[in-house]
DNA sequence: TCTGGGGTCCTAGGACCC
DNA sequence: TCTGGGGTCCTAGGACCC
């Protein structure tokens, strides 16, 4: 058996923690730059918000029926999501976190009420942190999200559903739209309608080789899941990323080499930083900056460039310094850079490395040393307290509707009195 | 005016080996 | 006339996820 929590609506949810008298009124979080509506709570999707809308599209009807607006808190939203877990690591000793608002619980050896079980898992997540969360048992993990769906439908279900026979099963993919499903994306789901198949349960009447022929091994994992056969593997311990990315639109449009340079070398430091914290290296990077798209009379370019290193390396200095020099190479005068990234490629493990044949090892060392004393400096005085001078002070970005960092900067907690 | 960010896995085809 | 058989590794692109 496996079970899968899943927080609704998020991100809202978080800022409805500090702010419980939003609770039934319609509210969004946006992306960076207050680009595009990222969650939305009950109320805003009956109003016809779609996820990935863009703001100023949605403007008018905000307006309208007073939607409250959010800009991503991502430093809540984290800290929200390490207390949810802990609350789940209590229930299984075998847990998957699978993103910011979902894990998979083991449940197999369990001799339990399941249903009981889940409905209680999802009482305990809101009491201890606020944040509403449903949960799914049944004998797969593609089942396991499905459950966990109807209880977000039904709130008979008080969070909780366990879906266990087989002709309850049957009821339930019989409704249960087959674009729904997890693994089955766009373009699966529309070759799926053009053959009219429109229920998860159409899709589990197809044969093994029509699945394998059509979809592939990704297909038939889905398929099997569906008919209660586990094929998707539960990722009990947490893997090392194989690439690392950082990267941003800019609220205002980029147009100078030296300007470009200064905002990628943040993309570099933060690579750098993040492929240490997992204690890897790396021994590729991509650079690259784009145009912005939906300007069509404007010139369009994709600019980017590959560095490899001789030996790995997860020093800021030499991350930065080929970000910047591959920024110089592709640039094109003339274009305004709307959104820029950083990407370190062929990562593997730092205690695995083979020393450099070409290059002075002594001096790898003392960089490492220095790169541990920035680590500590900055984890001790906040991010971008020790940097580059090459680096921009900050990524501009739009944040009209950021709400306070309650849980993690002393002077943003609420008071209570 | 204005349009997010960060990942994983699979497959087909090319280049190469004996 | 007729052109083998069996592999590996790498990469780009596609599809998917939140």
């Amino acid at each position: 058996m496996f079970a899968l929590a899943d927080c609704n609506n998020f991100f809202v949810s978080c800022e409805r923690v500090f702010r419980p008298e939003l609770n039934g009124k319609p509210v969004i979080v946006l992306s960076n730059n207050d680009g595009c509506t990222v969650a939305r709570s009950n109320e805003a999707k009956a109003l016809g918000i779609k996820m990935g809308d863009p703001y100023f599209k949605i403007r008018n009807l905000i307006e309208r029926y007073g939607v409250t607006v959010f800009s991503g808190n991502m430093a809540l939203y984290g800290d929200m999501s390490q207390r949810v877990k802990s609350v789940l690591r209590e229930a299984s000793p075998s847990t998957e976190s699978y993103s910011i608002d979902e894990s998979f619980l083991d449940l197999n050896g369990m001799d339990i009420d399941f249903d009981r079980f889940a409905k209680e898992l999802s009482e305990r997540c809101f009491r201890w942190t606020g944040i509403p969360v449903s949960v799914g048992v049944s004998s797969t993990k593609t089942l396991a999200k499905i459950a966990s769906k109807l209880c977000k439908s039904y709130k008979g279900l008080k969070g909780g559903c366990f879906m266990d026979r087989p002709g309850d099963i049957e009821k339930v993919l019989r409704k249960f739209p087959v674009e729904d499903v997890w693994g089955i994306g766009r373009r699966t789901s529309a070759k799926l309608h053009s053959m009219f198949i429109k229920t998860a349960w159409d899709f589990s009447r197809l044969t093994e080789a029509q699945v394998d022929a059509m979809f592939g091994l990704p297909g038939v994992r889905t398929w099997k899941e569906l008919r209660g056969i586990p094929s998707i593997e539960f990722e009990d311990i947490v893997q090392s990323k194989q690439t690392i990315t950082n990267s941003r639109s800019f609220s205002k449009e980029i147009c100078t080499p030296q300007e470009l340079s200064e905002q990628v070398a943040v993309f570099a430091t933060m690579t750098a930083e993040k492929l240490r914290q997992q204690h890897s290296l790396c021994s590729q990077i991509a650079v690259y900056a784009m145009t912005n798209r939906f300007k069509e009379n404007e010139m369009q370019a994709y600019s980017s460039d590959v560095v490899s290193f001789m030996t790995p390396t997860s020093s800021t200095g030499a991350i930065v310094s080929a970000s910047v020099k591959a920024v110089k190479d592709f640039f094109v005068p003339g274009c305004a850079y709307k959104k820029a990234g950083v990407t370190a490629l062929k990562i593997s493990p730092e205690h695995d490395v083979t020393g450099s044949l070409f290059e002075d090892n002594l001096l790898a060392e003392k960089d490492r040393r220095l790169m541990s004393a920035i680590d500590s400096i900055n984890a001790a005085y906040g991010r971008g307290t020790l940097r580059l001078s090459v680096c921009s002070d900050s990524i501009k970005s739009t944040r009209e509707h950021q709400s306070p960092h309650y849980s993690t900067r002393l002077s943003d907690f609420p008071k209570v009195k």
